[in-house]
DNA sequence: CAAGTGATGTCTCAGTGTGCCATCACCGAG
DNA sequence: CTCGGTGATGGCACACTGAGACATCACTTG
């Protein structure tokens, strides 16, 4: 029936989360997602490489747009650059991610779910810290900040799905707040 | 032959290790390091629950250690509470981990194992958080906390491997690098 | 020496992920 | 219009993971 039907792959996107959302991630088989979507599993696996990935499709482009933003940022210093970056990046993300609560609550229900969701927050951090390392910041620093912004642009998207303000609000309440508890650090001091 | 052998955790763990370092850890399956240790493929699945922990036993304790260490502390703030907790909990690490760079080499070369070690820091961040709450402090600062002292941890634990200095040493250089990395982020504005 | 306990082996099964080949729809060349 | 090519799909078979159910063995305790 929906063999040559175009859109193939958004129907097995919204046939997973409907039915994760409905019976849990375990307890749906890859092969109930297809049928639903009107294929078989043998060509479920042509659209995603395993169960998990039909819930972030799209996420591949996140590296890539981080590493533009890094490249054609205006900024000087290695994390003025990232925080800059994690700003238009997740102003971008922001107006595209479906259904976003139900997505957040069948991923917080599956350890396997929160497991590939890291893997893409990594993606993530290992191409902003590339290209920083690209724009000249030596590797060390590259890949500390790069940890740094992820942790800040993470922390913004929860508290933007939690409050609903303007992304770029959350992220600059975050980088204050990341300032001020690194304040407390110990400037140089051993013991 | 092995059957009631004491040391069967360790000898899974040694015969996991031996054989994904020659193998990789794709060519080999969970038969093979049973029957290397001596026990069935069934008896491997009572010692670990699949087949990526072998490679992370002893590192649900690490949760436990970084609580205790942050109920413990002397100090005030949240942000230095949790960094004094990660030097004690990593001066206690650093002597324990075997095979370090054979262990450390498989890891990077698959992502399935990327995934698990992901976990297994998320959950000390976890634990850190939930900790710092049970001290006073609100949630949300808990958390950016947390996550900015694990990103400490993990670079520190790197940064120790590779130079083979004092874990605390490089702890305070991480640290110190964060503080001069976040005061570059803009204290208040939003645009 | 008999019962109990805990670790192990055996068997079975659902589900994942993949290779291989047949089939179908569509498209352009003749 | 027919033919072959191409790409997406279906069908089949397979190795492997992880788990349930039950039997078996060693060791302990009475």
């Amino acid at each position: 029936m929906a063999r040559w039907d175009p859109g193939t792959e958004d129907r097995l996107r919204q046939a997973a989360l409907d039915l994760f959302a409905e019976h849990g991630y375990d307890d749906v088989t890859v092969t109930q997602i297809a049928e639903r979507a009107g294929i078989t599993r043998r060509s479920y696996f042509r659209y995603f490489p395993d169960k998990r990935e039909v819930l972030f499709a799209g996420a591949e482009q996140l590296p890539l747009a981080i590493a533009e933003a890094v490249l054609a940022s205006a900024e000087k210093s290695a994390p003025a650059i990232a925080l800059d970056a994690a700003r238009q990046v997740g102003a971008l993300l922001v107006g595209r991610v479906d259904r976003t609560a139900e997505r957040r609550a069948v991923i917080a229900s599956s350890p396997e779910l929160q497991e590939r969701e890291r893997t893409k927050a990594a993606a993530i951090t290992t191409a902003l810290c590339d290209a920083l390392v690209e724009r000249g910041a030596a590797v060390d620093e590259a890949r500390l900040v790069a940890r740094l912004v992820a942790v800040c642009f993470q922390e913004a998207l929860e508290r933007w799905i939690d409050t609903g303000e303007a992304f770029e609000s959350c992220l600059d309440l975050v980088a204050a707040s990341v300032r001020s508890a690194a304040e407390v650090f110990p400037p140089q001091v051993s013991s």
